[in-house]
Parts: structure tokens; sequence; C-alpha cells
DNA sequence: CGGAGGCTAACTGTTGACAATCGTCATGTC
DNA sequence: GACATGACGATTGTCAACAGTTAGCCTCCG
């Protein structure tokens, strides 16, 4: 699609390290040092500083001048405002997406859905994330705006780094997959059903948001934003 | 506010070079050469090169691999893409604006209207967008979500950029400024009247997206997103 | 006269080194 | 014993230089 235009070094760095991050081998807070990723991946700092920046652009780092760049470590008030920003582009997207897509390009959102709920059957919880989001961003890209869909990517990113640290500490149980929710966004669509497409995708939001924030008074006392914290 | 730390120098850069985009001494489409401004500011090109990758980020800029760095020339599609997220975010914006701003937040709001207001009988158009755009931010900013702040100011930077060129080539007789659309805005926010805050901001993106669309069928043609194009 | 191919110049991607800054630890004083 | 002060080490910010690639132009051939 992209042609197959010589990947920058700094790219194959970011991908690398994206990874790393989403699969929890570098831990929120971690500091990421430029000379010690410049040795470990056999390349000068430069391209490094562009991937950490790369990072940094996608919310999965945080740079601090003159400290160095550190794993997001996200707090439950980013949670709260990531998904604020969701809700409202998915709420767009949708309405775009009923304007705008052909049948087959919901038959390959169905498809998706089909994996999601298959993911949601088996173990891996954080496979179950990644086909999760996945399936959101399909009726992003239905939207054929493209800004919206690579402002999703980032915010999927992070929920998805949250999600790992998050459902973690707390208890999981309670959760329920949003596999109804999830038909009914979908459904809407196929349906070109503007009105139930946005109230199926603020159903849905509203469920996570409930059950996310439900048992935790401590929200209101979250620290700022986008800050290192102290690693563990 | 952000304490005094050394403003590094592809800040500097990058906010010089933003003001010039903006005022219009850099054209759409121009070609921002790393060497040149690296003598013309004085500093060595790693700066330069920073810099340019902060515009790129703010969409003023458009980075092509082993190619250059340009002037982002947005097209009409372009302006589609940012309105269709900048209403999904005012929107959410004004729910919260309504549910956690103050009373002394509301009149610095409405501070920021007597402006633009007083901006609009004035000649400079260019100024009249900028008070325009300030009043947006300001009920972006009683949002209290940091994210929505700073991706709206992005979307409105583009917006800036893209109304200086669509404005002087479209005739921009026939357009009233959207002075009872604000007034609607603000009063709503302030009587903490959520659906009519929101039904507002909605009546003032149809209003503008009628008013700079309605003429103009060629919008199906457009090319493709953010490539710089032929410059003049 | 039009088009394909190679050549040249300019620019970006990358590299390694230098200097300024911040955090940490040890020392000294109240 | 706790706090302030100083020096040290580590790390980032910045710089100058090298190499690879791209775009433009010129030449040559059909």
């Amino acid at each position: 699609m992209t042609s197959f235009a010589h990947k920058q070094l700094w790219e194959s760095v970011s991908d690398q390290l994206r990874d790393e991050i989403l699969d929890g081998r570098l831990p929120a807070g971690s500091r990421l040092v430029e000379t010690e990723l410049a040795e470990r991946f056999g390349v000068s700092r430069g391209p490094i500083r562009d991937a950490l920046t790369e990072l940094a652009r996608g919310g999965l780092a945080v740079d601090l001048p003159r400290r160095g760049t550190f794993v997001s470590s996200l707090t439950d008030r980013d949670l709260e405002e990531v998904y604020v920003i969701r809700r409202a582009i998915e709420e767009a997207a949708v309405r775009l997406a009923i304007a705008k897509a052909s049948e087959a390009d919901i038959a390959g959102m169905f498809e998706v859905l089909a994996e999601v709920e298959a993911a949601y059957g088996g173990d891996d919880l954080a496979a179950a994330w990644e086909a999760d989001m996945a399936f959101h961003r399909a009726y992003c890209r239905l939207s054929g705006n493209g800004r919206l869909l690579t402002l999703f990517d980032h915010l999927a990113a992070q929920t998805v780094l949250l999600m790992r640290t998050a459902l973690a500490a707390r208890e999981s149980l309670g959760w329920t997959p949003p596999v109804e929710l999830h038909r009914h966004i979908a459904n809407s669509i196929a349906g070109r059903d503007v009105r139930g497409a946005i109230d199926a995708v603020g159903a849905h939001y509203q469920y996570t948001e409930d059950r996310l924030f439900a048992s935790d008074p401590s929200r209101a006392s979250a620290p700022e934003t986008g800050r290192p914290g102290p690693a563990s």
C-alpha cells in the first residue's frame, strides 16, 4: 500500500519499542536512555531520538526536557481524557461511516467483529483488547477521515497501555465483554441508522466507564497528567 | 505558568516558523530546507529538524522522507476533515465545560467573546480569525481536558492556515461573522444548558460549512490529503 | 523533434564527538 | 541527627561531517 519505500531507521526502532511497551516488557515509568538504546539497536543516537519523539507523539512516552524520556504511566484521569475524546470522534465516525461505507466495507467490519468475539472467548486478555481496538478502528476507517483515524490510533494505543496496568490492579471480575454493545454498533451501521449508531457508541462508552470507574472513588485525587511518576 | 525552564532551541525556531506560516510569509507549498534554516537561525541542523518535526506534528508542515519538509497546502478535503473533528470535540468540550467551569471561568470566556466581536468590527480579517479561534479555545480549555485542548490547538492552527488561502481564493463576500452563533454558545454554557450548548456548536458548524462549501462543487474532486503540491 | 538514459548537484539520513545541565552522593555545619 | 552545600557522574542538547538518495538537467539515440 505505501509502496516499499525504505523504512527509516527510526521507524523500525519506534515500532519495536511500541511493541515492547504494549506487551509490558517495558513497564510504565521505565526510563528510555538514548545511549543504551543506541547501542542495543546498533544505530546512533539520532534515529533513537526520532523514535522517542514518535512515541511521545503517540502518547506512549513522555519527554522531560534535559531529563530524559519515560514510558508513560497513565492515570485514571488520563483514561478519562482519552475516553472523552474517543467517544466524541467515534460518534462522528459512525455518522460518516454510514454515509460513505459500501456493503463490502461493512462486511469487512463484521469479519473483524467475529474475530473480537473469538478473542474474548480465549484466555489472552491482552489479545482480546487488541482485537477490540481493531473493531473500533474498523468503523473509524470507514469514516474516510484520515486525521480521525490516526487520532484514534494514538488514543487506542494509550487505551491498551492503560488497560494492561489498570486491569491488573483492579479486580477484573465483574467484567463481561461488551459483545452485545459491539453488535449493536455494527448492526446500526449496517442498517444505516445514524441515531441508533451514535446512541450505540454512547451506550458502549457509558458501559465501559461505569465498569472502570464505578468501584474507584480515588479518581478525583489523581495527580497531574502525563507525568512519569516514580518507577516501581 | 510553565515556569521559566530554558526554552529549547527548537522551540524558538518552531514558534518563529509557525508565525511565519500563519502570517503567510511562508506560503503553502514552500520548501523548508534544513541547511538554509540552520544558517538563518544560527543553529545547527539538529534543532531545526526537531522544529520541523513539531510543525509536522501540528499539521502545519508535511514531511516527505528523503525529500524534505514543506509547508502544508491544505485542500478543501482537509478542511472538511478538520471541521468534522473540531465539531466532535467541541461538542464534548461544552458538555464538560458546563459541568466543571466556575462562574469566573465563564466570565473570562465572555471577555474573549467581546474581543472577537471587536476584532470582527475591524479590518484585519486574519486577526479576526485568530480571535475567533481564541473564543473556541476558551471553552475547550474549560473542559479541563488537556488532550482535548492541545488537539484543538493543532486543528485551529490548520484552520487558520487554510482560511488564509481559501478565503482569498473564494469571494469572501456573503460572509457575515457568526456573532449570534457565538453568543448562543456562550449563553448556553453560562445557563448550564447542555443540550442547548451542543446544539449551538452544531449550528455554528452547520453555518460555517454551508458558507464554505456551498458555492464550491469541486470539493468532490479534491486530491489526496496532506500532499505539498507543486509550489508556485 | 520527442523520449530514454546517465550525470551532476543538492539535500536529507545518519554518525560520532563536545559541552551544558541535572541528579546523586558525600561532606561539612548547625 | 537533619539540613545545606559542594563535587562528581551520567545523560541529554547541540554541533560538524560523511554517505546515500533524490530531483533536475543535459546528452544521446530513435
